[in-house]
RNA sequence: GCGGACGUGGCGAAACAGGUAGACGCAAGGGACUUAAAAUCCCUCGGCUGCAAGGCUGUGCGGGUUCGACCCCCGCCGUCCGCACCA
């Protein structure tokens, strides 16, 4: 009986199949009646090496591709390289190495070591997103977007990273921190290109219901972050004007969702950093004050929690939409956000909580104007606990007993008659920030003319590449100290010109790639229409849970998007019809007696106690937690194949635990997997010889 | 605070239109075969109890519905995830 040998076997068939070219997707046009299936894994960032927690994500579409293979599909099986990114950049401050040497170095071993895992690509489509034949086409597309209005220019204030030295857009900014710093994001003013996302606001929420075969959790947190809300806008006219620099100012709008409780306003309040607030601050001490110990709050959970309502009266006055004689005060209030809505208010206090915190600390007034189901309206009163729950709307004149949802209606219908106000549906998603101030990112392909303003590059001189000899000697962006990249001539006037420094967020590169695989070699495309409708929507894509509002909400805006470009027709305008999110990899954590972290295999037990291998010095054994290399508690591919083989690894990580939980690599699993195996061979070894098997492989 | 998921042996977990809880696997223990080990094969493996047949108990905790509850209802406790002053 022979065993089974990983180090012959698994070479054998890799060979095998490469050979015979198995795993190549066949053109639309040459697939005969087969019917077509898309697997895709979210392809990797090249940070260095594969881990096991890598390949559980792409074994498991390896099973999904190779069952549908067999099932007699064609099956388009790709893998590339998200390779713009900060860490490349890191490394090239802390190594001296050039950012495209360090990516494409770490390619070239990753490449290998997926290999080795025995995963049934199509490699012939592979693409790495740092490659001018990939950013020429994403070049092209952003200019698109720019003739359609989907990308502009807007000066904003932005969520500024002070570590990563470059922006963040709001869907990477966790815990008021950056996504990957984790430092305390600052917020400045900056010029920068915008994705206009919130053009198909309500689409991708609607379009949510048909994603039947994605998590119900990942709708959901769409679903939330897009945040759609009805209401109405109300302009209340300030008692006189408000002069500024730009002008005088005669209303201001204020957003709500509870246009019936408008009986019930005893102020208005503005975010601390709207203009108006801004002005009133030049002048008044107590109001500037006010404004930098709102802005010193900080984003924390912990602060937003803690923080006191607070607010500073800011002298002005407005009046009722519906009575012209009542007058309310206009105050800045710290809870109020400047990004949403109109970053104003108005305060009623009997039917919010924080309105009310903040008019019983001040002592504005509380009429409570709905009365809760079963209440009476002699005696119903508010202390200290608003309601706003939904009753019978009272103290409110012309809307005096309607039910909550008929008085809406009809103040909404009273706003619109007199002019001061309007239904609308307010959506907390906001357009995507997409400039970053740094070298190694796709060129945003304009430049700025004195004379003509900002020119779009024209197509024919696309790609707009990055120059090689770039230095990392000072903060900033490599592109803007270098001393000619930016210097060109403007391609309308002729005249002296810079070009664009700031580069794309590279969540744009990966908001198309799942295209481009369908046409991966075109040259003259990002991809021919033809075969992008063939291929798309990838029929089941497999990835991580952490993207559910980043690449994965972005990915559906750039499909619509491409789709009104002409450039797709997949009706539904979605890039995944089927989306599974699996569970981590995950491990134990080693510390030294000083705190340092250990690798997993610097490790070994002595006995029931875990050791430091090479001085044999206790080691503190610390969470089950998800391999980071920070963490240091990765395992290595190489190191595993090498031991157990491929089909270890991959029955591993597959059968240990169901595949949207977590799996806990440890190596007694390894173990009982390395011997299930080992049976699975003896059995079929024991077949005679030409006997049909109870697995015959095609 | 809001929303969601979850809680079953030493471990990963099965079983859910309410019908023998712990399938399958890992680990562990015992035995066979070996000079010995590995591999392989056999047995045991929730807890308590019993020589045994068996008995009692057991799915986070407390109630309830039912002939019957891991499953349904009410109330707690705990873990994890997401969002978070969104008007």
């Amino acid at each position: 009986m022979s065993r089974y040998n990983h180090r012959d076997v698994e070479p054998k068939w890799r060979a095998a199949w490469d050979g015979a070219g198995l795993f190549r997707a066949r053109e639309p046009q040459e697939a005969g009646g087969r019917p077509k299936a898309y697997v895709l894994e979210m392809f990797p960032y090249p940070s260095g090496r594969i881990h096991v927690g890598h390949s559980r994500n792409y074994t498991m579409g390896d099973v999904v591709a190779r069952y549908r293979r067999a099932c007699g599909f064609n099956v388009l099986h790709p893998m590339g390289w998200d390779a713009f990114g900060l860490p490349a950049e890191n490394a090239a401050i802390e190594r001296g190495i050039h950012p495209g040497d360090w990516t494409r170095a770490n390619i070239a071993t990753m490449r290998d070591q997926i290999r080795l895992l025995g995963v049934a690509y199509d490699w012939t489509r592979e693409i790495a997103t740092c490659e001018p034949d990939y950013y020429r086409h994403q070049q092209a597309l952003i200019l698109k977007f720019h003739e359609m209005g989907l990308l502009y220019r807007r000066k904003s204030t932005v969520n500024w990273d002070p570590v990563d030295n470059t922006v963040l857009a709001n869907e990477q900014v966790i815990d008021g921190r950056g996504w990957r710093s984790g430092a305390l994001v600052e917020t400045r003013e900056l010029d920068q290109w915008v994705l206009k996302i919130t053009h198909y606001a309500d689409d991708l929420l609607e379009a949510l219901r048909g994603l039947e075969r994605w998590p119900d959790k990942v709708r959901t947190m769409q679903a939330n972050w897009i945040g759609r809300s009805e209401g109405a806008r109300v302009r209340w006219r300030l008692t006189a004007p408000f002069q500024t620099a730009d002008g005088p100012i005669d209303d201001i709008e204020v957003f709500t969702t509870r246009p019936d409780t408008l009986f019930g306003a005893s102020f208005i309040a503005l975010s601390p950093d709207h203009p108006i607030t801004r002005e009133v601050a030049r002048t008044r001490e107590d109001v500037a004050g006010f404004c930098a110990r709102a802005a010193q709050l900080g984003t924390s959970q912990e602060a937003i929690e803690k923080a006191e309502k607070a607010g500073v009266d800011l002298g002005l006055r407005v009046r009722h939409p519906f009575d012209p004689d009542w007058e309310i005060p206009v105050w800045s209030a710290n809870f109020v956000l400047s990004g949403y809505g109109t970053g104003a208010i108005f305060g009623s206090p009997a039917g919010d909580q924080r309105d009310l915190d903040l008019a019983r600390k001040y002592g504005l007034p509380v009429t409570p104007v709905v009365l809760p189901p079963g209440g009476d309206p002699a005696t119903h009163a508010i202390d200290l606990e608003a309601y706003d729950g939904p009753g019978v709307t009272y103290n409110s004149r012309f809307l005096d007993g309607l039910s909550t949802e008929a008085a809406i209606v009809a103040a909404i219908r009273r706003l619109e008659e007199i002019g001061a106000g309007e239904g609308v549906t307010q959506f907390r998603l906001r357009d995507w920030g997409v400039s970053r101030q740094r070298y190694w990112g796709c060129p945003i392909p304009f430049i700025h003319c004195v004379a003509c303003g900002v020119v779009p590059v024209p197509r024919e001189h696309l790609p707009v590449t990055l120059p090689q000899d770039v230095t990392f000697d000072r903060p900033g962006n490599p592109l803007d100290h270098h001393p000619t990249w930016k210097h060109t001539t403007c391609p309308t006037c002729g005249c002296a010109a810079t070009r664009e420094t700031d580069t794309l967020d590279t969540f744009v590169d990966s908001s198309w790639y799942f295209a481009r695989f369908c046409d991966a070699a075109n040259p003259d495309l990002p991809f021919d229409t033809a075969k992008a409708d063939y291929w798309l929507p990838v029929d089941q894509y497999v990835g991580g849970v952490e993207h559910a509002v980043l690449h994965l909400l972005y990915s559906r805006f750039f499909t619509r998007a491409m789709r009104d470009a002409g450039l797709l027709h997949t009706p539904s305008g979605e890039p995944f019809a089927g989306l599974f999110t699996q569970g981590m990899v995950v491990h134990e954590t080693y510390r030294s007696s000083e705190g340092r972290w250990l690798l997993p295999e610097d490790t070994e037990l002595a006995g029931d106690v875990r050791v430091e291998r090479a001085t044999g010095a206790p080691v503190a054994v610390g969470a089950v937690e998800k391999m980071s290399k920070s963490r240091k508690n990765v395992v290595d591919l190489d190191d595993v194949v090498r031991d157990y083989g491929a089909d270890v690894v991959r029955w591993m990580v597959l059968s240990d635990s169901p595949p949207e939980r977590d799996v806990e690599w440890t190596s007694g699993g390894a173990l009982g997997a390395w011997r299930f195996v080992q049976r699975i061979w003896a059995a079929v070894d024991a077949l005679p010889a030409g006997a049909p098997g109870p697995l015959t492989v095609a």
